[in-house]
RNA sequence: GGGCGGAUAGCUCAGUAGGUUAGAGCGCCUCCCUUACAAGGAGGAGGUCAUGGGUUCGAGUCCCGUUCCGCCCACCA
């Protein structure tokens, strides 16, 4: 048997590289993936997916480990279903993490990046893309990720700039892109603004330091005030108190001193002040503060940026100049204390801004910025959600895209790094004025002076991935991919960057191709260690994909992540889990290996017709029905049950009991033997092909092996049509209609199971030597004749004697000598008298007796209600089916107790 | 301050057409190296589906309230 030949164990170490090689050598991977057909067919419909394009410079995480199963799961589904199938790769520039890496490096040689200047600079980057570029992309690839590699791209690739340029223009000449003076997010550790998206907030306990306003016209007399923040005092220019505070009222519009530096700042009223909070009085610092700066403006007030890029005391703030912002905070408070200024500090919750890259303090910061007009854009891409143009699973997300749509501000695309897209204005020297332009301009637009320089900063990396759907496949340019593959048709990503990158995307494709980018929106969710902990180094609870595949495979790690996760839901991860499904891998391997075993020693072909055993019917009945599930689930986004269910059906129906049984009519050899090998065949096959989205690397090399094998036997076990070149390249398994004998077979089936569960509980229970074969007697009614076919997989699978096993209609005498057992209605008698206590007996049957008659008084009240007139008709066929079964049970059961007292 | 998710077996979770005896994996107990697989096979124990109400012939599943956990959004010094 050459099956046997295959590793006893699924080595997937040796299979998944060249496997991919192969895969993508032979070109599947392109939309016209089977090399025997013509090029290009313009009348299919295509479906297509965007990468999440990773950073560049990333590692693999779980989190691209999701993504690519999911993605790289519905791609080969529609491969496979015939569909031009394409699966756009690329990487992303990431701005800010990248420069921060190479920063970090040029540190180590105690450079920083002014002393190489801009170019020398932007070199570095480039050579440490081209070096680390590639890691994740292989990273990718390991991942069975059956992406067409010929047509990656990055985000600062020529064509993607062109896209850049091109989008920054029109919203410019369509006044959706302004400059102006705002008060920003400013992370003074990479010195650049960052937008509001990439801040967050956190609880942390700090302090509220109360302090003495001092008027200037009676030096004995303060306005008490509160802040979190001292440092900032240095700003103030104002005190603010609400017009309705009687507290205060006489204090409006006298003057105080700033504590130390001794300006004079006005007291003004307004009614943004919360008389209830602190002391009822707020300083006002504009500069500093978002609020504070509203209020300026609503009166006024002087301005003063106190704080360098990065965020040490400027010549404003007097004596303080130079201190780092929380050095300044000590010293100062120290000082007033000194002077008397101090009233008293609090513990206080306080909502730190910080970082999401890095986590430092996020200091707000008035500064000149470019700005997307947001609201047009954002209107248009709440009517697509809303029209259901665009489809959000699950749906629970679109509440929150609503509400993120509806109260967005404008963005801040402007950053203060070198790494990115340049913002394409030129400013003039001469006349001042703004050039902006596709074409880098050599002169002046409105002057024609020679004289123009660029402005410095580059744009948000979300605003070159917002293009992505569009600029990987050729935009602005209508090139064929572009006008074939665009709209694209799944999105699919993390729900942690809904915001980042799905809104903007949807906002940028409406509003530049006039077109939805996208029909669906899929989110998975976030990946955790088992115990619902976020994994992070400092905890120490990180699991590296890489290692998880050395250990267990791809299939495995992949497997996992897509059976135990539901959209949109959080997955805990954990070893055990990938564990178990490396063990599900292995057990398709050795199915397989009994299969392709089977077939070697099957004999040829019959001339006669096929006569199916129950058996065959069954698994054929389930495999249908598996069909219809995965079908239904698919179509509804549920690949997690569809998983789910291809694994009970393949672990619990077809190797439990199919291929178990499959040994018996082999053995029987003749047209039972081919005709079993046929259906063992038929349903790996079918399984193979439904897990191949699943675990692409052993179903592809177990399908080959079961491929080559049907081949070199028979036409009939391996019709052409079937079996292409390639599992990734074959056909998706449709169901058939369903028909009618399928629910008795499946009926009859489930009978003979419940007998063989029975006899092997009460083996087990009375401890009989497992290779001993018992006696039995079956009872079965109407049923006789069906299971007396059975008599041979009955006896082989519960360990009964072929010559001591009976099958009867009816039987006149019971003995008190046996043990009984019914199941379904059906009695069976064990005669082990040597075995039985009669009291354990007695006791057993009463019970089994009472839970019976439980069932049947609860289904005869059940049916005597309004159920039997309200519910459907079906449903209350199928409860008296049931209570009908239970009192023949019941019956039995009464049968065997009066024989046992006899 | 708003909004969302979760609460099901010792652990981690499925259960998205409401159908009446609630499932899986791991863990646990008994037995078995049976010629695909010990990464396996057979049998078993274990759950008042967080809680209180409601809708319905019927609720883990739909509606309302409560408690605990987690998350997102929001300019309160």
């Amino acid at each position: 048997m050459s099956g046997y030949n295959l590793p006893k164990t699924y080595d997937f170490s040796a299979i998944e590289e060249p496997l991919y090689k192969w895969w993508e050598e032979r070109g599947y991977f392109k939309p016209w993936n089977d090399p025997n057909l013509p090029n290009f067919d313009p009348s299919h419909k295509p479906f297509v997916i965007s990468i999440p394009p990773p950073n560049v410079t990333g590692e693999l995480h779980l989190g691209h480990a999701m993504f690519v199963a999911m993605e790289d799961l519905m791609i080969r589904y529609h491969r496979m279903k015939g569909e031009p199938t394409l699966w756009v790769p690329g990487t992303d520039h990431a701005g800010i993490a990248t420069q921060l890496l190479v920063e970090r490096e040029l540190a180590k040689e105690g450079l920083r990046r002014e002393q190489l200047g801009r170019e020398a600079f932007l070199k570095r980057v480039w050579a440490w893309k081209e070096k680390y570029g590639g890691i994740i992309t292989r990273q990718i690839r390991r991942l069975g990720a059956s992406c067409d590699w010929s047509r990656e791209r990055f985000t600062l690739d020529e064509g993607l700039s062109r896209a850049v340029r091109e989008a920054f223009v029109r919203l410019y000449e369509k006044g959706l892109i302004y400059r102006g003076l705002r008060m920003i997010n400013w992370s003074p550790g990479l010195r650049t603004a960052v937008s509001d998206l990439e801040v967050e907030y956190s609880e942390e306990p700090g302090t509220l330091y109360y302090f003495k306003y001092v008027l200037d016209d009676d030096p004995n007399t303060y306005i008490p005030v509160a802040t979190t923040r001292p440092e900032t005092i240095l700003g103030d220019t104002a005190v603010a108190v609400n017009p309705q505070d009687e507290r205060y009222t006489s204090f409006i519009g006298r003057k105080v001193r700033v504590p130390i530096l001794g300006r004079l700042i006005p007291i003004i009223a307004d009614s943004y002040v919360d008389p209830g909070f602190g002391t009822g009085a707020l300083k006002v610092t504009p500069a500093h503060d978002p609020n504070d700066y509203q209020i300026a403006l609503r009166h006024n007030l002087e301005i003063i940026n106190i704080m360098t890029e990065e965020a040490r005391i400027n010549e404003a703030g007097g004596p303080y100049a130079g201190l780092d912002r929380f050095e300044c905070r000590k010293k100062l408070w120290e000082d007033m204390r000194a002077a008397d200024l101090v009233i008293k500090e609090e513990p206080y919750t306080i909502t730190v801004p910080r970082s999401q890259r890095g986590g430092e303090i996020i200091e707000p910061r008035l500064s000149e910025q470019w700005f997307v007009r947001i609201k047009p854009l954002a209107d248009a891409a709440l009517q697509a959600v809303r029209e259901g143009r665009i489809r959000i699973i699950p749906d629970r997300f679109t509440k929150i895209y609503y509400n993120w749509m509806e109260n967005i501000q404008d963005w801040c695309i402007s950053r203060q790094l070198w790494w990115g897209h340049r913002i394409p204005v030129w400013y003039c020297d001469d006349c001042g004025a703004m050039t902006v332009a596709r074409e880098d301009p050599t002169s002046c637009a409105t002057c024609g002076s020679p004289h123009i320089h660029q402005d410095e900063d580059v744009l948000d990396t979300w605003f070159s991935s917002g293009l992505w759907p569009f600029s990987t496949l050729g935009w602005p340019e209508e090139t064929p991919d572009y006008k074939y593959f665009y709209p694209t048709s799944v999105l699919e990503t993390g729900y942690d960057i809904l915001f980042f990158w799905v809104a903007r995307m949807i906002m940028f494709g409406l509003e530049f191709t006039g077109r939805e980018p996208f029909h669906t929106v899929y989110l998975h969710g976030l990946i955790r260690d088992e115990h619902g902990q976020k994994m992070s180094k400092t905890k120490g609870n990180v699991i590296d994909p890489l290692e998880v595949m050395n250990q267990m495979g791809t299939d495995a790690l992949r497997f996992t992540l897509l059976v135990g996760s539901t959209p949109g839901n959080d997955i805990n991860l954990s070893l055990k889990k990938v564990e178990a499904n490396r063990n599900f891998a292995n057990k398709v391997w050795n199915a397989g290996r009994f299969v392709i075993g089977a077939l070697d020693s099957c004999p040829p072909a019959p001339q006669s017709s096929p006569q199916w055993t129950l058996a065959d019917s069954w698994i054929w009945a389930r495999l249908q029905n598996l069909l219809r599930e995965v079908e239904r689930l698919f179509e509804s986004y549920q690949f997690g049950e569809a998983g789910r269910q291809i694994y009970d059906f393949f672990w619990s129906e077809f190797a439990d009991w199919y291929i178990e049984i499959a040994k018996l009519q082999l053995a029987q050899g003749g047209d039972r033997a081919f005709y079993t090998a046929y259906t063992l065949v038929r349903v790996l096959d079918a399984c193979l092909r439904l897990l191949h989205p699943f675990t692409p690397f052993v179903t592809e090399s177990l399908w080959g092996h079961l491929k080559q094998a049907a081949q070199s036997k028979s036409e009939l076990l391996a019709p052409k049509e079937g079996w292409a070149e390639a599992l990734i390249i074959a056909r998706w398994p449709e169901p058939h209609p369903p028909e009618d004998w399928e629910e008795e077979k499946t009926e009859h089936f489930a009978m003979v199971q419940d007998i063989i569960r029975a006899i092997r509980n009460v083996r087990t229970e009375k401890k009989v030597p497992p290779a001993r074969k018992i006696p039995a007697v079956i009872v079965a009614g109407d049923h006789a004749e069906m299971l007396y076919e059975q008599s041979q997989i009955i006896a082989a699978l519960a360990g009964v004697s072929t010559e001591e096993l009976q099958i009867l209609k009816d039987r006149a005498t019971r003995s008190g000598n046996e043990i009984a057992l019914v199941a379904r209605g059906i009695e069976i008698y064990i005669p082990l008298a040597n075995l039985i206590d009669f009291e354990a007996e007695r006791a057993r049957l009463q019970k089994e007796l009472a839970e019976a008659e439980q069932q049947i008084s609860r289904l005869e009240v059940l049916l005597a209600g309004p159920f039997a007139e309200r519910a459907p008709a079906q449903i209350v066929e199928k409860e008296r089916q049931k209570l009908e079964t239970f009192r023949e049970t019941a019956a039995r059961l009464r049968d065997q107790l009066r024989a046992l007292d006899q």
